[in-house]
Formats: structure tokens, sequence, C-alpha cells
DNA sequence: GGCTGGCGATACCTGTGAGATATGGCCGGG
DNA sequence: CCCGGCCATATCTCACAGGTATCGCCAGCC
């Protein structure tokens, strides 16, 4: 049994009559009566009474009738589903990312995300950035923001474009002696108690407080150790010490926190959007639209990693 | 876009492999490689990711393919519930019928064909003769149970067939002179108050009674009138009078009453089960097939009234 | 009662397209 | 670098969907 079956008898149901029925489906009628015929034979029933006054569905063809318009609209329905997803207006796509990128560049990006495709599910991961490259490669997750380019195997696969750029600052209590003055120098912080990120989840700006105050640097290996940036801040509005972090920082104010320039400037790793080269779903496409649109350097550097072709 | 399609992208999905996708299709290779390819050019997506390690649903294609699933599952419930609307297995049966005729031949029947078809609906409406007549006659009813032959307009469209053979009872309470005694005259009823049914609900029994008992018998025109047996009985026991009814009163045995012939023995119309020669639904013709088995002279009457090739 | 007109079924022809066979292009593994 | 597996392409063929012509049948209707 064919679709077509089903469009017949549904249009000889609605018009009652072969000629008219044939005439609605722009076929003649001799063909309408022998697919009505090929289908009451494959059914094992009559599906229609011709009577004088019209054609119309015996019991058995009721029945039919109505589960072959439920099929028909299944059938339109998956055309129109497959068609919206490969748009990326339905779907799902999972974002891993690191805490402090909902500072940032998230709650911009993921309100309108979250307009334009209502109808796509977000699954939001927040995890430490070697985590989410181990499950962009893993193939559990379709989108990830970390900081640095990331590292490990199967890395190679994914593309990786820095948004934003960061450097150090320093976080004080605002009755700490620095509160109040721009800047402050690395020499003197490294006479401080300093509040810093984890090393252990925060490869890269552990990496990158190394090189800028030295490899076996006391003042690093006694510092607080504190896992997210607003933990760090904490820290520092109760006198804990002077809290280090990307500039990015400056986008959660505390009352009682005074935030001012290391120098000299030092860059912190960037954060960095990165997703499989393979495998990008529709959804995914339409986040970095919206990227796209958002921060049109960002959008350029994509463009230059998936191709001059523009994207997918 | 044909059920062909659906078919063959759900089994490439199942089998990840063309080749073999065709094989269990019972094609060739490159006319499921076309079909596909057809199906992607009219959603306008790729609905499969083609890779060395296999082929495998896009997200449009795992969208479509839930559609897909679901839409020819319908098209095999479609011609199932035909088939078994067909047979009369599924269905509706309106049945108009007279009261009494709840006493003898119903509850078998009902009961039996409740057993043998329990999705059908049955819907069940007590009526008077002349009303299940012309319900039949407007097709609001599938079969009726009157007493008499049907008449009135259209009556002649109507297929009727007897269903066991009345005669003329008499019931009194058990304390009447009557009580006791095998049988009681018709002259001797003409003295007695008689208890008889409404000549307007069944103008039937109420020209039996006429001509038994002469045309304008004052014994008739002051005779209590019942709107149905059980009431008939009812009055008898409560030493009214004489009621006079079908036999088929005699299921009904209620304490305290007596029932006896009346001589001469007096037949009464029959009760008459009929039904609309045309328009006969595989319900109605499941029915009769249980009234067949139930009561094989009514099935040889319906057979000789439907012509000697069977049913339809 | 014969005539006519409308409707569905049948007969027969035609052209499209589903499917078969043969082959090419592409990549991954030996 | 060659070989083998896999999907796409090319070409052919035949079945069948659909077209035209016609028939059979019944209902009005002169």
């Amino acid at each position: 049994m064919e679709a077509r079956h089903l469009r017949y008898a549904l249009a000889l149901a609605e018009h009652e009559h072969f000629g008219r029925a044939a005439g609605a489906l722009g076929i003649a009628q001799p063909p309408l009566s022998k697919q009505i015929a090929d289908l009451e034979r494959e059914v094992g029933t009559r599906l229609f009474d011709r009577t004088r006054q019209g054609v119309f569905p015996t019991v058995a063809g009721a029945a039919f009738l109505s589960r072959a318009r439920r099929a028909l609209d299944e059938i339109a329905a998956a055309a129109v589903d497959a068609a919206r997803a490969a748009r990326g207006e339905t779907g799902r796509l999972r974002l891993g990312f690191i805490g402090s990128a909902l500072l940032e560049p998230l709650p911009d990006v993921l309100g309108r995300f979250g307009r334009e495709r209502p109808d796509v599910r977000l699954e939001l991961h927040e995890m430490a950035t070697n985590r989410s490259t181990a499950a962009l490669v893993a193939g559990e997750l379709d989108l990830a923001i970390g900081l640095g380019r990331p590292r490990g195997v199967g890395a190679e696969q994914l593309v990786s474009v820095p948004v934003g750029h960061d450097h150090l600052v320093a976080v004080v209590s605002g009755t700490h002696p620095y509160a109040g003055q721009p800047a402050v120098d690395v020499d003197q912080l490294r006479r401080q108690p300093l509040i810093v990120a984890s090393g252990k989840d925060e490869p890269a700006i552990a990496t990158a407080l190394r090189t800028l105050l030295g490899k076996d640097s006391p003042a690093l290996s006694g510092a607080t150790v504190a896992r997210d940036i607003h933990t760090i801040i904490g820290f520092a509005a109760c006198g804990v010490g002077v809290g280090l972090g990307p500039s990015r920082m400056l986008a959660a104010p505390r009352p009682g926190t005074w935030f001012c320039e290391v120098t000299p400037r030092t860059p912190l790793p960037d954060l960095v959007l990165s997703f499989t080269a393979r495998d990008r779903s529709p959804a995914l496409n339409a986040f970095l639209d919206v990227i796209r649109t958002n921060c049109p350097d960002v959008g350029a550097a994509l463009d230059h990693r998936l191709g001059p072709r523009g994207p997918q």
C-alpha cells in the first residue's frame, strides 16, 4: 500500500464522486477507479458503497479513512520536522562551559539564542576546561567554552576560536591598602597572601601565574585556592588577601571590593569556543550564527576556521 | 512522498548500510541510493550521514524517522482496522426493541454476542414497535425487535423474520379463583376485569384482543391498561383483575401469581426481527450470525429472506 | 416503452519511473 | 601502492500509473 492510495481514498470520501474526486486529484476517472479497486483488493474489503446518490465509505471504509488521515498527517509532519531540525529550529544543544563564561559572553548569547530558537533544548553543563574538551571528543557535548586552546587526545579534531581577550587583574577588599589605587605591581604581589584559581581545574591560568611570578614562587604555593571567580572575589572581600583572576571578573562587581590592574599587563589564556570539526548539528550552526552576529570578530575567526565558503 | 520512501529510510537506518538495507528490502543497492537521494531532495535536507563506519541518520533524519515510523504504523493499522470492521469485530450496533423482548430471546443472544464481539459497541434502546420501525427506516437503528411485521411508510424496505411464536395467556394473583386451574376460557374472561397492554404502544396485541373478545367488547374498553408486561403481572398480583399477555410472560415468574392458558388457544403477533434490506453493517451480520447459531429455525428463515447464498 | 444522460467499470494504449546491471570514484587498510 | 569495500552514476528495461475510448447500468423523462 502506498500513500497515493490513502490520498485517493480521502479525496473520494470528500467528494463522494469518482469523477469529481479524480478532477480534484488532477487525474482522470478510470485510474482513480482502478486505484480504489486495488486498495480494496489489498485490504480485502469493499471500502466504498457506490450508490446512485453518491459514493460513501462503508463501515470498514470509515475505519480506514480515519487511520489514513493520521498517516498522511504524520508523513507531512515528517517532512516539516526534518526541515525544521535541519534549520536548527528544533533539536538539542549540549553546551559545556567554564563557570566564569557566565560572566561575559554567555548571558547575551544565551538570551538571544533562547529567543531566536525557542524549540531547541539547551543543556548547560558547567565544567572545567579539560573536562569539557574530553566530553567534546567523546561526543557528549556539542560545544564547549573553556580557557585556552583545547589540549589532550582528540583535541586536533576540534575547531576552536577565541572569544574576547583577558589579562590579569587583582581584587581586594575595600579596606585593603591597595583599595583605591588603579594598579598594583607584580613585585608587590609576591609579598602578599594571594587567592588564585585551582591549578587542577584551570591549568591554563595556573600556568600563566607561574610564568608571571616564577615557577616555584612561595607566594603561589602558599596561596589560597578557590574553585571559581566568585569564590576568589568572596575571599578577597573578606580580607583573605589579593585575589588574582581574569579581567572578566570586572563583570561581577561586588560591594566592598576593589579591582585594580596588574602591571605589567599580563595576558591570560583566552576564553575559547570549541566544537568538533565534523558532526556539526544544525542547532550548533544556529548557535554559531548567533555568536557571529553578536561578536563580528569571533564571526570572522569562525569563517576563517571553517573555510571562506561560510558555514556548513 | 510515498510510503516506499519511508520504508526505505527506516530500513537504511536499521542496517546502517546501503547494500545490506537494500538486500533486506529485496532490491538492489543503486535503486535504494536513488530513492534516498530523491527523498532527501524532496525534504530539502540530507537525512543520512554517509561515513566509512556506516550510514547514520542526521539530526533531521532522526526527526524524520520517528514520524515515518508512526506513519507506517498508522497505514498498517488502517488495513487491520478496516478488515476488523468488515468482519464485524468492531463498530456499533444500534438495537431498538420492545421491552418484553428482554424476557425471552434477547438475554441469550446479547450475552453471546457481547462475548463473541467485545469490541462492538452495543446501543440498546427500548421502544414501542411502531417507533422502532420508523427509526429503522430513518436509519437511526440497525436492528429492531417488535411485535408483528413492520407497517408504515418505508416498511417495505425492511427485511423481517419472526423469532419464536406467542399465544395468549392469562395471569392472576395466587388468591384469585382461577389460581390453580390450568386454563381459562375466553367466555369467562368477558366477565372479568381485565389488564391489557396499551393499544397505543402495542397496536398488534390490541388488535388480536379485539378479534378475540369482539370489536367493542365492554370488557376491553373497561380494562386496565399497562405499558409493559411487568406492570400487567404486577397489577394481576395485586388482584386488580386478570392480566392478558403473550406466553413470553412465563419467562417472568413472580411469587404470588398464577399463569394459565386461554382457551381456545389464541396466537398472538410474533416477535419479529427486522432491519433494512440494504446498508447491512458487518456488525449487524455478525449479530445475525449469532442468532443463526442460537435459533436454527430463525436462521433458516433469514437465509430464505436474504437469498440462498448466505448472508450479505 | 424507448431515449437520453450521468456515472462507474472495463479495455487498451502510452510514458514515466522504479529497479536491475555495469561501472566509476573514493577512501582505508594491507 | 595496490586492493577491496562502499556509495554514486549511467544506462537499460519493464511494470504500472495514468490517459482515451467505450461499455453497462440505472434513473428520469418525454
